[in-house]
DNA sequence: GATTGGCACTCCAAACGGGTGAGTGCCAAG
DNA sequence: CTTGGCACTCACCCGTTTGGAGTGCCAATC
């Protein structure tokens, strides 16, 4: 069955170029792999190949390298995500463990994930929007300077400093407190702020500081700059490109640096354990069109909370990354369980 | 006073060579500065200069460049610190004025610093080991879980999770938390947390959460993982070097990564509002010899807590550079000071 | 009809080689 | 001490050559 051949070498080719990043020839593909026919034949095949677009030849008299939709075909197609082996979980587990708050657990997430990809690893901060309130908690640090914290269900905390218009003694302050507490704790942060919206009219006595805890509630529930916050790490793989400086390091650089892009090209993963790949032009953005991405979603029980993933060329191992990206998640999500 | 314009010729080489990145020969040098002498007059200069090891030519028949040791003549004898102009200053003081936190304090400062030198800035936060306890809250989320919460006079905050032995009612916990606030509020950390270690000795009802409570609060203010905390931005810069990919932009980006390298690269900052720059070889790293690191100390009042800077190619403009790293420290320095 | 060996062809990449020019060092005159 | 003149040196540019990997096509074979 000459059809099943044909999506073998395609395999093939991207495996080569994968490992080895030059245009593979037919003569090469026969020798490393046992196709078990000559290469006359495996050249026909790739003629078919060229012609529906999977492959291309930078020039004539050059090898074969695979296209987008080849790449898109291999993906979907050809590979199994191939499981970690034994040492990495452990590994991973271990490197996760030590996290002593969610910032280190993003933290230690981003570095081990580009160091198993060896590739550019981000990951986003748990989104407050989704997230439930677990107490809020008011410090009078002077008579009139309070200290507001709102501690979230994903771990994340919040503080703002804030002056009073008047001084408040402990017991108002006490009773303001439970107030919040009762209105917000338990609720998701919208319902949490419209909640503490309510409140201030209730409140007589000390309305002033009501106020103006309340005003810093709900500013930092809708505080939409921390759900754009991002990890990253693993930039100096990019050195390992070496060549394609221009069509590759750079744009990728700038686009390291503009967290909001970078979440927009990783924003839109999906729930549910899948891993995404977006390969090359797919994306939205022009100077990155020859880099792919792989994301998933992860955050306690299959909430999909926020995304991490990888960015790298086109040219990468995606059964690997697939299985490292969806590896990490599983343990990070785990851990987010736990706490 | 032929001494006079043998300086004025390196100070010439040393500008020219920064703005064009070319070698510059003797003839471009009297028509560029008005130096009233002939291009022989100055090679003569030149041959001496490159005697004394201030200029080198990368091959016979071509311009001369500056060397470490003539970058650092420029720096010592020739160069004045060009002030921020009006418009620059507003620009610094507009955008820091917006942070709310210390965390978005650094964040914008890193920023800032990268896009007024076109240049990789390192920002490093504030040292926890210099500063004061603030105040310590004790917040029981069930009756066994206990958020900890360090607060310091950076306005740092430093939260934990943990579980208590036994159960706590709430007047053993205003208890414990007045005990602690009055053990550690207004210490430097170091002697807060030995005051702290003796307290629970004396605790007698609820040991175990004192224990407890204690133990991570002195891990939390003995925790030196957060005195390396670092933050970094600009490194698309990077991408403007182009050549000298191997030389100078894979190990800056290796550098970058390693934030302990990093770290001890800025750390010797010295206080008083002084910027020191580090040139090329005279720093530790054998592969960062082609990279200088501009810094300076910042803090409240004249501290020094922590230090921030840029780390750019060893051909940059010192002038400009000092000046930018100057003026974003003392305007941190300053906000920190309010705070 | 699919597969295969043979063969002519294409075209990139690396090697070669002469010409050009910026820049130098030196020297003798001002 | 400065300056104009001059011979010299090399990196760089550019056109040419050559080698080889890889292809496409065709006729022979299974």
């Amino acid at each position: 069955m000459q059809n099943d051949r044909r999506l073998a070498v395609l395999r093939a080719i991207v495996e080569d170029y994968v490992s080895t990043e030059e245009p593979v020839g037919s003569k090469a593909l026969v020798e490393r792999h046992g196709l078990g026919v000559s290469p006359a034949t495996v050249r026909n095949d790739m003629a078919v190949l060229e012609e529906e677009g999977y492959i291309a030849q930078p020039h004539t008299s050059a090898g074969r390298v695979p296209t987008d939709k080849g790449y898109r075909l291999f993906v979907d197609k050809l590979s199994t995500v191939k499981p970690m082996s034994q040492a990495e979980r452990r590994a991973i587990a271990s490197f996760l463990d030590g996290a002593v708050d969610l910032d280190d657990v993003v933290q230690r997430s981003v570095r081990l994930l580009s160091q198993l990809t060896r590739q550019v690893a981000v990951v986003q901060y748990p989104t407050l929007a989704r997230s439930t309130v677990r107490h809020v908690e008011l410090v009078a640090l002077t008579p009139r300077r309070l200290l507001v914290v709102l501690i979230l269900s994903t771990g994340r905390v919040e503080q703002r400093l804030v002056e009073l218009p008047a001084a408040v003694d402990e017991d108002s302050l006490g009773d303001l407190r439970a107030r919040v507490n009762r209105a917000a704790t338990g609720e998701v942060i919208a319902d949490a702020a419209t909640a503490l919206r309510a409140l201030p009219a209730q409140v007589a006595p000390h309305e002033g500081a009501a106020a103006v805890v309340v005003d810093t509630l709900v500013e930092a529930m809708s505080d939409h700059r921390s759900d754009e916050r991002i990890a990253v790490a693993g930039a100096s793989n990019l050195a390992r490109y070496g060549d394609s400086f221009e069509t590759s390091v750079r744009p990728l650089l700038e686009a390291l640096e503009e967290h909001v892009v970078l979440l927009k090209l990783i924003g839109e993963a999906t729930a549910g354990g899948l891993v995404t790949v977006r390969i090359g032009a797919e994306g939205p953005y022009e100077q990155l069109s020859s880099t792919s991405v792989v994301t998933t979603g992860y955050g306690p029980g299959d909430s999909a909370l926020a995304t991490l993933g990888v960015v790298g060329p086109t040219r990468m191992d995606y059964p690997g990354t697939m299985a490292a990206v969806r590896a990490v998640a599983r343990y990070v999500s785990r851990i987010l369980d736990e706490a």
